[in-house]
DNA sequence: CTAATAGTGTCTCTGAGACACTATTTG
DNA sequence: CAAATAGTGTCTCAGAGACACTATTAG
């Protein structure tokens, strides 16, 4: 590393004291129709998978390296959705963790893995440190990248229903959606399979699959949540 | 600082070797009709006003410093855009850099303050490291969030004509807008004052003030890309 | 047949976009 | 009067929401 470099005060670079980075990992899911997020037990109580970040790594790095540590998660990817930067947070020093969010489908998790329902009606949670508080942004950004896109986690199967879809729009966002308004909102990003299925139990429900560059149109919830008044 | 904690390869927390981390600053403000950031000079070359963080300080604490020692400019918001990770995007050394953004009128920044046009248009900017993404990032969100309310970075004084606020938009969105439908849009957020002005030169303008929690309507912007096909 | 699910026709409402028109000032 | 800016009336278009209707399977 090159130390030679002074600042205006004429500090070298490395006489400043640093922090530890931390990841931390909100690895999303749904099971079992619930929203849910992979937590790990430590000797401080329930909390989100991390780890500190090591010289050379990227974050996303360093947050691939605690998933399959600490929970034997492969091959997610990651999104950045804050610092968590309180320079008490962490009991055990001054550590900045930088926040994550993953989606995962729950069979590309592992059978044991920890779960906890995230949805507002679900038990409270009470991660260690801030992690509550990471699993809130890392369900609202969920929300919004669902919104923007037609399930950008790929959640869903290559072919999947208008039922199967509903379902998991339904459950992401947390309230029923009409479903005729809903399949004029989503199908100019389907296409058709030609093959239908009957396991619904009725009129057999055509498989769809998604379009490259799948968009939500407009912004459905938010005109949602708008006309109820929230 | 305890230091007593081990993690699960035994190793103590002080044994980590840590990154250096930074602040850096986007400070957007309109001038001239201009969207514009301030830069600041150093031995580099021109770059974003930035620091290391010091012990016992959050973020928005080091950019507050950061800005009051290379700017002089005080009392800003910071929002956190991202944190830039390339292990080798800083010559100096292992650098984290938490990229912030802050709006800021041209009148409460000091008057010798270095400025730099940000629009496509404009002539490149070429600041050091990778500060011009830092920049890309502090348009986008300034963007998003004029998109959902109205000034938010209060630009403009307590009261302003429509002239003045659709102005203020098309240099932030960088296209024109139509006045007609700008004045609808808005016009929810307003509250009349009941006094004009005729600085504009033909008819009195009706001098407006924001209402409280002025959210701008529906997501136009959105709505105008999509109709030009961009 | 009924139950159950799939899918459509159609109406209303809202807001964006566009154009033309009227209104009120200065010079 | 002309020029300039402020503000409105109104039409079209698109999409959300809601309701009722038809379609196709299982049993």
């Amino acid at each position: 590393m090159v130390t030679s470099y002074v600042d205006r005060q004429g500090k070298r670079l490395d006489e400043y004291p640093r922090p530890s980075v931390a990841v931390d990992i909100a690895v999303l899911t749904v099971d079992a129709g619930c929203l849910s997020v992979v937590v790990v037990s430590s000797r401080h109580g329930e909390g989100l998978p991390g780890t500190f970040i090591h010289p050379g790594e990227t974050l996303a790095v360093a947050a691939s390296r605690a998933l399959v540590e600490k929970t034997g998660i492969l091959g997610l990817d990651f999104h950045q959705l804050a610092v968590l930067d309180e320079p008490k947070r962490d009991p055990r020093g001054w550590v900045l963790s930088v926040a994550h969010s993953a989606i995962a489908r729950r069979d590309d998790l592992p059978e044991d893995v920890q779960l906890r329902p995230v949805r507002n009606g679900a038990p409270a949670r009470s991660l260690v440190f801030d992690h509550d508080a990471i699993v809130d942004l890392a369900v609202a950004d969920l929300e919004d990248r669902y919104e923007e896109e037609l399930d950008p986690g790929h959640l869903l199967d290559a072919e999947f229903t208008l039922l199967e879809l509903r379902r998991l729009y339904e459950t992401i966002y947390g309230f029923e959606i009409e479903k005729d308004t809903f399949r004029r909102r989503v199908i100019g990003s389907l296409v058709e399979t030609g093959r239908t299925t009957t396991s619904g139990g009725g009129r057999p429900a055509q498989l769809f699959g998604r379009r490259r560059d799948a968009k939500m149109s407009a912004h459905a919830r938010l005109q949602h949540l708008a006309a109820k008044g929230r």
